[in-house]
DNA sequence: GTAAACTATGAGCTGTATTCATACATGAGC
DNA sequence: GCTCATGTATGAATACAGCTCATAGTTTAC
């Protein structure tokens, strides 16, 4: 018998498109999610994924179960917020900080779909630039923050949503487009283009450059198109994240590099009050902004 | 983490009205759908039913997780035909042979939905009498034969459909109306009113009246509404399947009293060769017939 | 008052899903 | 072409969830 455990892991391998991948997003092993994969054909004598070489790739009886699971856990995700609802009207706000300034690109989207599904919760988008997010929760001007670098402290709760790289982003013909990746020596000398927010929140210069004693100058851009269009004007080197960049590095609009021999990867939290995170709608909000990004953004990785 | 077999237990719970009941639908022990049902409770912190002295009655949560159930359960059949498809272009015929003569009154929405599922199959239903059905299909002039006392044979198979309890037809004002249970004795010189089929096919001259040697007159008609008029009519007792009659009790233009002590059931069996019960449309149209059956009839047992 | 239904619940067992250990395949980089 | 990193597959071991068993308490019918 099919059961929504399995539907889940096929909505993570469709979306992460490996099985090791997938099974790092529903939290198995590589092991059990082939076991249930196996299993699942097995059940119904259809063969749901064909391998690839080193990636997995649905048939067509897979899509039909892809299909089928993304409906279910839709529906499912539909009950559980009435139950939620049946179980104590939540009435309440949910006012979000924002440290992460690119975050702007999934978030809308996801405050849109929060909109339509707690219509009777105020949600609001608390502006401008705060030293320290996290005040705010304590001082009731805002109740959720989403940031990296988890802080500890009474009374609030850090969920992790998830993890994605920052890579470099080059002109096609920049000198240092034929390394594999970058160094903080290579900055040396070179514009680097970002938002106008100070050093300590862009995580280059706080994690790879400042450390190694690299201060390139700083030239800063609103919006992440216009960070792209002088990067490809040959004006500097931008550090922003992967998924942002997917359609002008596949256009070779500009090209990207990984920085560091691992890369450089960003944790990326909701941060709340306790009670803030009791309450059903912000703990639907932070799974749902999360399945969303799972699904519609490229190379996320689960917080480890 | 809900489940599918909690949905399972919950529609099986919902038609069935009792959690003793519901669990043998679904072929588990009362105290295993007891730990579930409390076990969801828990999840979800609500309560999903009201204990209502014998019986139970589902609350508003468990009315939504109702809904969510049917919703899943029928998008996974939907999903399992399309897979069933993709295995194998399964176009075939189904040629139906009716044993028992109420029947109708449930096979023909089964029916309906059937050919809505599986437009490629060709579905027929073979009329008349026939006194040895199987002979039908050894012949290759049926498929599928519905109908009770399975006689074991090669090469076929016998898939429980569901028991149900044949009660007696009284007109209300009946001399018999006070006794609680009818016994052979009870048909002495009364008229037997009955579809126009030979002794041996009615349940209750076969198994009850033959046995215990009482010969009452008979009397047929070839409808059911035919027969509870001229039971009304005070022209003698039918004997009829307990859904079958329940809108006219429920009027009380008619009353129904149990045969013997604990009733008198009836297992129903979907009769088939082998090859065809590997037939995926074949085992869907048993499965279908019973969930269907077990919805919307009343007072349905599983076959033991 | 008793019998025959029903439901609830803790303890214990079983079966199944998961992990572990491992073999093998693929692709990138030197 | 070799190595390394990263992928998939699979049998055996393990752990835990879910089931059954045993039992007590309720409700209903006669």
């Amino acid at each position: 018998m099919i059961e929504v455990r399995h539907l889940r892991s096929l909505v993570a391998l469709a979306d992460a498109g490996t099985v090791s991948a997938a099974a790092r997003r529903v939290h198995l092993t590589q092991s059990a999610l082939s076991h249930q994969l196996r299993a699942v054909e097995a059940h119904y004598g259809v063969a749901a994924v064909r391998r690839k070489g080193q990636t997995v790739e649905l048939t067509e009886a897979g899509q039909r179960l892809l299909a089928l699971a993304r409906s279910v856990t839709a529906a499912i995700g539909d009950a559980e917020r009435d139950l939620a609802r049946l179980a104590g009207k939540p009435s309440g706000k949910l006012r979000i900080v924002l440290e992460c300034h690119t975050c702007f690109d999934w978030l809308m989207p996801v405050m849109d779909g929060f909109r339509r599904n707690w219509p009777e919760v105020e949600l609001d988008l608390v502006s401008g630039f705060h030293p320290d997010p996290l005040e705010l929760l304590l001082a009731d001007r805002a109740d959720l923050v989403i940031g990296s670098e988890p802080k500890r402290r009474g009374g609030i709760v850090h969920q992790p949503l998830f993890r994605f790289e920052i890579m470099a982003v080059l002109s096609t013909d920049h000198p240092l487009r034929d390394r594999r990746y970058l160094e903080a020596e290579d900055f040396k000398g070179q514009t680097l283009i970002t938002y106008p927010v100070p050093d300590e929140r862009i995580d280059l210069v706080r994690r790879v450059l400042k450390p190694a004693g690299v201060r390139p100058q700083r030239r800063t851009a609103e919006l992440t198109v216009a960070i792209l269009q002088l990067v490809a004007s040959r004006r500097g080197i931008a550090a922003l994240p992967n998924w942002g960049i997917k359609n002008y590095t596949d256009y070779e609009y500009v090209i990207a590099r990984h920085i560091g021999r691992k890369g450089l990867w960003n944790d990326l939290y909701a941060t709340m009050t306790k009670e803030t995170a009791r309450r059903p709608y912000s703990a639907d909000f932070v799974a749902t902004a999360k399945t969303r990004c799972f699904e519609t953004l490229q190379g996320l990785e689960p917080v480890s």
